[in-house]
DNA sequence: GCCGTTTTCGGCCCGACTGTTTTCAGTCG
C-alpha cells in the first residue's frame, strides 16, 4: 500500500510551495494528501483497474496531481518533488513540528543559517543567532527553544493510537501459529497508557523457535536486534504510521517465550507498571511469600539447620490466581499504577470499571457539513456498525472558518437532512430504532460567550462548546471562560476540556478544581475526547472528576467514520481513571441519555 | 491545482493571535 508514501510527498509539496508564497496550491495538494491518506482502496489498485483517468475520479485530484501519482507508481519518484528537496534538503518535517515555526521560517533558517533540523536550530537559537534574522526576535528564539524542549521531552515514546493498530496486527499473526499456545501483549501497550515507549508480548508454546524464527522474519522487521531459544528483539517500521500522517519513528518489540506454568506470574511481572509490581511483591514478602515472574511460591519445610528454603508454587499459570493468592480482588491492567489500587484491592473496595462494550453512542462526530469526509448517513451506518444505539452528530459551528463551521442558518438545514434521516427508516436495526441525535461543536469564544445564537442551540438535542482559539488564555480568564460557558442552559459537553496536544503542546492553563466544582453545580458534562492525539480528559483529571461527582462522555471527535474505532483509546482512559459505567453518559440508552441534558 | 445546480474561468484558505514590523507576515486551528 503506498497510499501514504504518497500522501506524505504531496504534503511535503504544499509545504514547499508555501514557503514560495505560492497561492492556493498548498491547499489543493494538501486536500489531495488527505483524499490518498483516507482512501479505503490501494492507489496502485485503483492506477492498474483504471489508468490515470481513475485516479483523476478521486474527489482532490486532477489531472496534474494524477501524473504525479503516476510517476509514483512507475519510477518510485516525483521529479517535481525532488526539485524542492534539491534547493532545500532540510529535513522539514522535524522542523515545522517545533511550535510556531512554519515552512516560511524553516526556508529563511536554511537559506541564512543553513539549519537543516532540530539539533541545529536548538544550536543557533542558543547561540542567540535566530534573534537576529528578519522577522525573527528574541520571543521567537525563546518559544522556538521552549518548543524543542517539549519535543524533546516526548522523544522515544509513540502514541498508543500508532503502536496498538500493529500490536494488534502482530499478536493476530502470531496468535494463528499452531505452535502459540497463549499470547498476550504486556508492559504499557497492556494497561493502555495514552503513550508507549515499546512493546512486549509474552508467549506460551510448545516450539518457542519456530515462533522465535516467524516473529523476526515478520514483514515490517527492519532489524533483528536479538534472537535467542526463548527471547528476541526487532525493530519494527513506522512508516507511514504516524497518527499526524508524518513519518513516525522505528520502535522497538520483544517476545518472550514463557511456560504455561508461569504464564499468569510472567504477564503480572511484565505488566507492570513497576511502581505496582514493587508494592505487590512487598505483600507477598509480608506473607511469608516470593513474588516473582515466575510465580508466586511460599516457603516449604523450614528447615532448622538453616538450609535454604524449598519454595511451592502456589500460583503463577493464571494471572487472576496471582492476585487471589496474595488476597487482592483482580487488578485490572489500566488500573496499576500504584495510585491506591493496591490499597483498594485488598480491602475489596476497587470500583467496578467501565467495560469497554459499555458504550452505546458517540456523541462527537463530525459530517461533510462541516468539512468532515463522510455524510451524516455514512457515519449513522458506521455507528451502527459499532454497535451503537444512537450517534450525536456535532458539526463546528460559525467561528471555526476553516472548519466549514456552520452558522444559524445551515445548521438549521442540517437539523433538517437528520429529521429526514431519521424518518425515513432507512437506519432501521432490528431491536428498535437507531437514532442520529442533533448536537454541536460550539465555540467559547475568549469571552465565554457562544458563537452561535442561544435560539440555533435550543434547537438541538444536546451541546458541546469547546475552546477552539486563544489558547494561552492566563489561567484565571480561561477559567472564568470556560465556566461562564458552562453557565449558558443550551450547553452540556465542554470537548477536550484542557486542550492538551499529546507530543506537540501542553493544556491551557485553567484551575481545574474550579472547572469541576461549577460542572457540578451547572450539571455540565466533561468529554473524554478518544482521538489517540488527545486523550482529554487525561486519567487523573478522569479520577477527580468522578471524585467531584462530575458526569463524563467518551467521544470521539471523528472527522471521518473510521475514526470511530478511537472509542475504545478514550475507555481505556476513562479505566486508567477509574470510571466506572454510571460516570460516563454515553453508556446509557437513549432514553436515559437525554434526561442527562439540562433541557429536558 | 481543483472544481462546477455559478461549469472552462475565477474562486478557493478565514480570522485571531503573536511578534515583530511602523503597517504586516507567519502560524495555527
Amino acid at each position: 500500500m503506498k497510499n501514504q508514501e504518497i500522501a506524505k510527498i504531496l504534503h511535503y509539496i504544499a509545504q514547499y510551495l508555501e514557503m514560495d508564497g505560492v497561492a492556493f496550491k498548498p491547499f489543493a495538494y494538501n486536500k489531495a494528501a488527505i483524499a490518498i491518506n483516507t482512501l479505503e482502496e490501494d492507489v496502485d489498485d485503483i492506477y492498474k483497474k483504471g489508468g490515470i483517468k481513475a485516479l483523476e475520479g478521486i474527489p482532490g485530484i486532477g489531472q496534474s496531481i494524477a501524473q504525479k501519482i503516476e510517476e509514483y507508481l512507475k519510477t518510485g519518484k516525483i521529479k517535481y518533488y525532488e526539485e524542492f528537496r534539491k534547493k532545500m534538503p532540510t529535513n522539514l518535517e522535524e522542523i515545522v513540528s517545533i511550535e510556531g515555526v512554519g515552512p516560511k521560517k524553516a526556508k529563511i533558517l536554511y537559506q541564512k543559517l543553513e539549519i537543516n533540523n532540530m539539533k541545529e536550530l536548538k544550536k543557533a537559537a542558543e547561540l542567540h543567532r535566530v534573534a537576529l534574522l528578519f522577522g525573527f526576535g528574541e520571543k521567537t528564539e525563546k518559544n522556538i527553544l521552549e518548543g524543542i524542549a517539549f519535543l524533546e521531552r516526548s522523544k522515544g515514546r509513540f502514541l498508543l493510537g500508532e503502536i496498538l493498530p500493529v500490536v494488534k496486527e502482530v499478536q493476530e499473526k502470531l496468535k494463528s501459529l499452531k505452535e502459540v499456545e497463549e499470547i498476550s501483549p504486556a508492559g504499557s501497550v497492556r494497561r493502555m497508557k495514552e503513550t508507549i515507549g515499546d512493546v512486549d508480548f509474552l508467549v506460551v508454546s510448545n516450539n518457542p523457535e519456530k515462533v522465535m524464527d516467524f516473529f523476526v522474519s515478520m514483514p515490517g522487521v527492519i532489524k533483528v536486534l536479538g534472537k535467542g531459544p526463548t527471547k528476541a528483539s526487532v525493530r519494527m517500521s513506522a512508516q507511514g504510521r504516524s497518527a499526524s500522517g508524518g513519518k513516525g519513528q522505528d520502535f522497538d518489540m520483544d517476545i518472550r517465550v514463557v511456560p504455561k506454568k508461569s504464564y499468569g506470574a510472567a504477564l503480572q511481572y511484565f505488566t507492570g507498571s513497576k511502581e505496582h509490581n514493587i508494592s505487590l511483591r512487598k505483600i507477598a514478602i509480608d506473607k511469608g511469600l516470593k513474588l516473582n515472574e515466575y510465580g508466586l511460591f511460599s516457603a516449604q519445610g523450614r528447615s532448622a539447620s538453616g538450609k535454604k528454603n524449598q519454595w511451592k508454587q502456589i500460583a503463577g499459570e493464571d494471572e487472576k490466581e496471582v492476585y487471589k493468592a496474595l488476597g487482592l480482588s483482580y487488578v485490572e491492567p489500566e488500573m496499576r499504577e500504584n495510585k491506591g489500587e493496591i490499597e483498594a484491592a485488598l480491602k475489596g473496595t476497587l470500583p467496578k470499571i467501565i467495560g469497554y462494550n459499555d458504550i452505546k453512542g458517540d456523541l462527537h462526530c463530525h459530517s461533510d457539513w462541516d468539512g468532515g469526509e463522510n455524510s451524516i448517513e455514512e457515519m449513522a451506518e458506521a455507528a451502527k456498525g459499532m454497535g451503537h444505539e444512537y450517534i450525536g452528530i456535532s458539526d463546528h459551528t460559525k467561528f471555526l472558518k476553516i472548519e466549514n463551521g456552520l452558522d444559524e442558518r445551515k445548521l438549521e438545514q442540517r437539523n433538517r437532512e437528520i429529521d429526514m434521516l431519521n424518518l425515513n427508516g432507512k437506519l432501521q436495526v432490528a431491536d428498535g430504532k437507531f437514532k442520529i441525535l442533533k448536537g454541536c461543536e460550539a465555540n467559547i469564544l475568549p469571552d465565554g460567550l457562544i458563537d452561535i445564537k442561544d435560539e440555533a442551540l435550543k434547537k438541538l438535542d444536546f451541546v458541546i462548546a469547546g475552546v477552539h482559539s486563544a489558547l494561552k488564555t492566563p489561567k484565571e480568564k480561561m477559567t472564568e471562560r470556560i465556566i461562564k460557558a458552562m453557565r449558558n442552559p443550551n450547553v452540556d459537553i465542554i470537548s477536550h476540556p484542557t486542550g492538551r496536544i499529546l507530543k506537540r503542546r501542553d493544556e491551557y492553563q485553567i484551575d481545574f478544581d474550579k472547572i469541576l466544582r461549577a460542572a457540578r453545580e451547572t450539571k455540565t458534562i466533561l468529554e473524554i475526547n478518544s482521538c489517540p492525539e488527545r486523550l482529554d480528559l487525561n486519567d487523573q483529571n478522569v479520577r477527580r472528576a468522578k471524585e467531584a461527582g462530575v458526569k463524563m462522555a467518551i467521544n470521539t471527535d471523528s472527522h471521518e467514520k473510521h475514526q470511530m474505532r478511537f472509542m475504545e483509546f478514550g475507555v481505556a482512559q476513562a479505566r486508567r481513571g477509574w470510571a466506572e459505567k454510571e460516570d460516563i453518559v454515553n453508556t446509557k440508552p437513549l432514553n436515559s441519555l437525554m434526561g442527562m441534558f439540562k433541557k429536558d
